[in-house]
DNA sequence: CGGTTGACCAAGT
DNA sequence: GACTTGGCCAACC
């Protein structure tokens, strides 16, 4: 592992780029996995958004209770392209199976 | 350099 | 079940 994050957002960025497609993350997962519990701070990385969605794809971080979350653009946008990757939807806009399309960060 | 904010979370009412 | 409050911590003004 060669990477240094220089910041708290780019670290955001690079543990998000490691979430396989068809899975999706929560911002307290990303923060826990960063060893921070700063789940606001990630969100805010996440509306700076300094790198493209083919680099970060930002829109795989939903809510920790399994709902859509937030987006820079349109929220829409953001449960079309999950959709697009895999994950499916309710009515109530919550991710089905979340627990089962969460991925988690292992550290060996 | 201090107070406010925020793509959040959880518990309480 | 919906709404309110407090807390968490980095980034922004």
């Amino acid at each position: 592992m060669n990477n240094t994050p220089d910041s708290f957002s780019e670290a955001c960025y690079e543990l998000l780029r490691t979430v396989p497609k068809g899975k999706v993350t929560t911002y307290q997962e990303l923060a826990h996995g960063l060893g921070c519990r700063a789940y606001r701070a990630v969100g805010l990385a996440m509306n700076r958004n300094p790198y493209p969605p083919e680099e970060v794809p930002c829109h795989r971080v939903v809510k920790a209770n399994g709902e859509l979350g937030g987006y820079a653009g349109e929220e829409s946008e953001k449960q079309r392209k999950l959709e697009n990757e895999g994950i499916i939807f309710d009515e109530n806009g919550k991710i089905q199976e979340f627990s089962q399309r969460l991925h988690r960060f292992s550290e060996l």
